[in-house]
This record gives C-alpha cells, structure tokens and sequence, in this order.
DNA sequence: TATGAATGAGTCTTCATTCAT
DNA sequence: CATGAATGAAGACTCATTCAT
C-alpha cells in the first residue's frame, strides 16, 4: 500500500522492524498528533519528538512541512478511501451498499483511529488543511453510484422523498465520522461507556437505513413550516 | 488593567456601524476567520485587520487570547445553545422535539453563520479549543428529557430499538452542524446548487425522524454480521 | 519644599487633604513602587493603579517618564541630600561630621523607607536611572570639607594612615544605604529580629569611627600580601 | 526541546575565540550588560548583539529568560562564592578571616569586574532578581564560622561591643561590593584616578579591621542620643 | 542517515504615549 | 481634571527551514 517511500535500504543491514522504519514512525507520530491537536497547531519539534527523533530528519524525509501533508493523504487516506469505495458497484441497491459503506470505513477506522478527528477537522471544514489533497482521490463515479441509486428507489416511492439524493453521501460518511471522531467525548460528558463498535455500527446504519424508508402509515409528517 | 469592560462609546473618529462597537466588531472577525481557518491557526494581527484595528486593541479588549476565545462562548454560543434548548420541554414526544431542534438551530445558523464549523472543529474535535469552554453552557437536564422521550418511546416499540437513545443527541446537533459546515464544499465538488433551508430541512429531519420509525414490514433488517 | 508643581488649585473648593493630592499620591506610589521592583521594572500603569488612578493621569501630571524621575530626585531626594549635608561646616572634626551625618541620614530614611534601595540601584550603580539627576544635587564643597578635615587629622596621625579621605564619603554614605537597604533581607535569611535603629545606627558608626583610628599597639596590621 | 547542553564545537564559521564558544559568548554578553544596565533593562536583542548572534541563538541555549538567569547565577556567581568562602574554617581569628575574605572576593572581581554592580542590584536590593537563585548558594556554616569568631573575641573585649556580630558579614561583602561598583563613578565625580586594588584592599581592610578595635583610650565614644 | 547549530519571519503581549471628550 | 480608546514600537519566544559535518 504505501510503497512510494524514498529512501532505499542498507545493503547489508537487513531491517529489523519491516515496515516500521523512521519514515513510517514519523508518519504515525504526525497522524496521531493531528488527530488530537489539528495540523495547524502541530510543530515539527513534536512530530519529531514523539517519534523519538530529530525535527532535521522530518526535513530529510519531507523537505517541507506540505510535504508531510501530501504523504498522510497520499499513503494513509487514499488507501482507506479506495478501500472503503472499491466495492461499490452498479446494480446493489442502496441499503446494501450503504450497510457496506459504513461496515468497511468502521474497520478501517479501527486500523486508524485518527482518521475521524482529522477528517472532520481537515477534510470537511473550510480552511481544512487536507481537503484539496483529498478531494484528488474521491472516487467521484462512485459516489454516483450510489446516489443513482437512491434517486432511482425514490422514484418508485420505494425511499423517502424528503431526502436529497445527493446529499446523502456526506449523510452517510459524515455520520460515521462524526460519532466516531466524538464519541470518547460523549462518553466522558454523559459518563456512559464506550459502546461497542457493533451498537455503534447498529445505531448509525439503523438512522441511516430506516432514515431512507418513506413515512410509515399514521405518522405526521413533519415539514417546515414556511416562514 | 481595568480591560474587558463591556461597551462604551467609541471615542474620536465615530463608530461606523452603529450599534457595532469595537468589540463587537473584532469579536465577528473572531469568529468569521475562526470558522474559515480554525482558531489556532488565526493570529490577532488578522483579526484585527479584518476588523480595521490594531493587534494592540485585542489586548485592550480581551488582554489574553484565552479571554477572547471566552467570549466567544460565553457572549456568541451560550446563547445559541440556549435558544436551542429553551423551549424543550418535559412531555413532548421525540419527533416534535427533533423537528423543534433542528429549525431553531438552523435559524440560529442563518444569524451566526460561522457556527457550524467552528462547533465541527472547536467543540466537536478531541483538543478543540472551544470544548471545554462550551461544556459549561451545555443544558444537560434538557439533553436527558429528550433521550428518555426516545427510550420510552423505544419500550412500547414505536421506536427503533437499534438506536442508541443517549447517543441521539450528537447525531441530531451533529447532522445538522455537518451539513452546514459542508454545504458550500458539497455544492462545489458536486457542482451543484447550495440547497435552499427548507430542502436542508426537509432532508435533515426526513434523516432523522424516519430514522427513528421500527423497520417496515418486508425490509430486511441490516445487522452487522459477526466476524 | 515641593512647591513647583504646575495644577493650580480649583478657585471655590478647597482641597480636601492638603499635601495629600494626586501628585503626591503619584510620587509616593511611584517611589515606592522603585524601591521595591527597580525604575526599569515600573510601569505607568503599575504606578497608577498603586494610586488609584489611571495611565493617563501620570501623563498628565509628569508628560513624559523622564519628567517622573526628575520629580523624584527634585523634590524628594534632593530635599534629603540638602538636610544631611547642610549641617556640615568648616572646623568640626571627621568624627563629629561623620556622626551627624549618619545620623541625619538615618532619621531621613526613617521618613522615606525608599531612600536605600533606590540610592543603591538607582544612583550607586553603573547605568543607574537617576544616577545624573542626583549628581547635580551633590554639595560637593561638603564634601570636601569632610574628606579635608579627614586627610588633616591623617596627617597628625590620628586617624589611620591606609585610609583614602576621598573614598571616605563612600565607605560613609555607601555603608548606611548598604545596611538599611539589605537590613529586611538579612533578618529574613539568617532569622533575625530586624535591629533597632539606635543598634544600626550604633554598628555604622562604630564600625566607622572606630576604623577611623590608627592600629592599637599589639594588633598585626593587615596588609595586602604582594603577590 | 534538548536545548541547555553544555557546549559543544560550533558547526559551520569556526568559532572566533577558541575555548568561548557561543554559550559562554552569550553569557558573557550578559553578565557584561547586566551590570550596566541591570536585568530589567537587557534585552535578549542586545545580548545577542553584543555577542555577533541572534536573538534566537538566545532561546536555543537557554529556552526561557530565567533560564539565562539561572545558568549566570550557576555557573558564575556560585563558583565565585564558593572559591571566596571555601577557605574560611573554625579556628581562624576574625581578623584572619576577614582580611581574607577580602583579598579573595577583590581577586574574584578582578576576573569578573561585572560581579559587583550585579551584585549590588540584583542580589542585595529588594526586588532583585537574583537574589533568590543566589540565596541557594551562600555558605551559611561558614557564615557563622565567621560571625561566631566575632562574638568570640567581643567577649573577651577584644573587639568593638557596639557591632552585631551578625551584621558584619554584610558590612564587609557589602563595602567591598560597594566601593568596587562605585569606583569609576567615583573617580569620575571627584576627577580622581582610579585607585589601585591594593589601595583599595588597604582602605576595606583598614576600615574593617580597625573598626573592630575597641575604642582606644582617650576618645568619645559615639553613641547615638536618646530623643 | 542523522544531528546540532543557526536564523528570519512571525506570534502574542506590553507599554508609554496621544487624544477626543 | 480625568478617562477610555487607540496605537507604534519593542520584547520574549516559536518554528520551519537550512547547512556543515
């Protein structure tokens, strides 16, 4: 997956920890900083520092702070979107690949734990700091898909009418990175435990899932009310 | 010394908004570039342009950077959440609670249009810099009166039962908030037109109070399989 | 004494406190506040709050800093300098003059408390704030009949050959702003009772008198080994 | 973050006296600039200009403001106190002791001219900003070697009743601070030369020494007059 | 690869000083 | 007299970035 790195190996030294060598330790300690302090108020000193090394090798490795930048999209959020996208496919319909949105971002999620934080803070916010490097790998026929996909079962009264078919994508991501970017907070604030990622997944597919069934018999529906 | 006094006239050359002081107007450059950058990234040389002042008037006002950002909670958010929440009352079913949430928050939005994401990436967000500060304003006997309004409605089985009714409360603000901090994002990748409150509305609510309905007859439920 | 101030009294109302008004009160805080924390360390604002008043008021009484100091040497210190020397003429013997005039020094600090430590930091050391100001106040025709009457009785060998009757002046003055200075500091760190000033005045001047005369029979005389 | 080491050889232009590399450079600027102006006055900026360095240079080695204080107070100041008290040892008469202590702390300044304006302002006086960090290193045991010496000898109506035993530490450091601050002032004022050191060790001592004589036959002794 | 030293640009903050009222 | 508002200049401190080794 993230193969692209630029330093080669030593010949004769094999590496003791495949996979783990400085650039990678560098990459975790920045993810993981970002996801707790935001990227603006993250320092090279302590990248560095909590990856047990020097603020020069960050420049050995990144040359600039954008740089960085490029490699947590490039190498840790490409794959995850890919992965989470890669599957969705023509003729499913919309629970299905709803259900299977939500399934395989929750697991990729629990692989990278920082990825809710950041994506809340530096994708989907103005101003976020990796939101014009995400955009390159959002898989745009995709996300088609899957709003055809709804349109199509709105148009035999099969799906809720209310809904805008293409907002709903940002319904659905934006759910699961919202609760899993808050959920510790709510935990502490409402001193409730952590729930699992199975009620987790069971709250937010249900909102969303039933969210898309049209009113059922007996119940008013509420609209707004025109000003 | 004596700082943070509230309001008075400006002396010298008049005021050029009337009925905006100086300290309203740096408090709405503070939020305007909090929302479009972040907090930490806005230093009190931009707010201060914006606002046509100097660094220097920022300290007169607020003498810290901390004091500011109070503030902003106390003085811009408070009373947002207030309005929110007033008017949630003991008695009410869920759905008319949701649907009240939901338009008094996006008519707050409409007044204070940096909310959304500065409540994304200041409240929501481990480390925001606003969330203890609006800790303290939240109204937790309210919050509890609509989460039991769920969970009774949950035992006679008008609701559905997957939802976790504590943690309702953070998808329904969060929805909201989501989709207002992204709308303009939204319409610029998809290329489409921002949609107007009521459709926002419209969709928000359909979300979430169709959410809330059980399953419908012959609609499979969607479980999340066990690995 | 400080006469030359330049607000006028108000025509009808009688001032409350005479000799108490603000400029008084601004002097004392601002003496006080020097003592304590060194001129450089003293703001403006410091100062005025001490009196209860605000920045600007300093300015409009004293204009600039400078104006500040030079108040404080003109009519606070130089007032002082005038009383200790002025006593001092021609005919008395080094003893005599130098007992009235730690005397006279004494019972002036007893009435501004700030005299030592300002005199210490401020006019003894290089680089001093006000160390200009007070040399334009300095009697030096007293001083000289000190150090004369001093070298004349050298000459008879009564008093002390090793001695230099110019240094004398500062052995002198040095020695009592010295200890009244350091006396709070001395008792605080070796857990003493603060001296009488009768105890003070009594160590000063017999260590001064004393080492005025020349070497008792018996006793080594100490001299600098050559190296 | 590693910063505070202890000097290492410069990288890049060799550095331009050999033996003072850039953190004893820096430390020098500012004892040097101390002295003159005091702590308060000194700002990193002209520290670091009269070392041929930048301001950051300043932060780099000593992270904080009072970091730099700290190291002065040390890596100086303490070594001197210890190098001037280290010989002072029970069994010494106070005369022994005291000619000593004199020679020893002339010397010390002699190396480093800035101690005793520094001295005087920082340590002595109130408010200083030394005066804590060197409060941890006087030798208080052999304080009171010396000021039990004293008394002794004031039993036996060997030495002068009128002193305090515990005063004279600070009358003889003192007078010696003193006169080596105030010396060119001095000679500046009164148009003098510059007196030798061992001038200067002969009127210190001869002050001192004699001062501790009892009163010699045939003298008034000066006591202070009741009111 | 790896790092210690070095720096310029920028941040928050302080403060004397001015000025209209 | 008195003050609240306003500011320019300067201070401590931070940080990404460079570079010699």
């Amino acid at each position: 997956m993230q193969t692209n790195r630029k330093h080669k190996r030593l010949p004769g030294r094999p590496v003791t920890k495949p996979g783990h060598d400085a650039r990678d330790l560098l990459l975790a300690a920045a993810t993981g900083l970002f996801a707790k302090q935001g990227v603006a108020a993250t320092t090279f000193a302590e990248i560095a520092q909590q990856a047990g090394l020097t603020p020069a090798m960050l420049h050995y490795y990144f040359k600039e702070r954008e740089q960085l930048l490029d490699a947590v999209v490039d190498e840790r959020l490409g794959p995850l979107i890919t992965s989470v996208w890669a599957p969705v496919l023509v003729g499913h319909g919309p629970e299905q690949l709803i259900a299977g949105i939500v399934e395989r971002l929750l697991a990729g999620i629990e692989k990278m734990p920082w990825v809710p934080s950041t994506w809340m803070r530096e994708v989907l916010n103005e101003g976020g700091l990796l939101r014009n490097r995400v955009l390159r790998h959002l898989p745009f026929e995709k996300v088609k898909i899957l709003s055809q996909s709804v349109a199509k079962q709105q148009a035999t009264g099969e799906i809720n009418p209310d809904l805008d078919s293409g907002l709903i994508v940002f319904s659905l991501i934006g759910l699961v990175m919202l609760h899993m970017a808050t959920i510790h907070f709510w935990a502490e604030v409402f001193q409730r435990n952590i729930p699992s990622r199975e009620a987790l997944q069971r709250h937010i597919t249900g909102l969303l899932l039933n969210g898309l069934q049209p009113r059922l018999a007996g119940r008013r529906t509420a609209k707004p009310r025109k000003k």
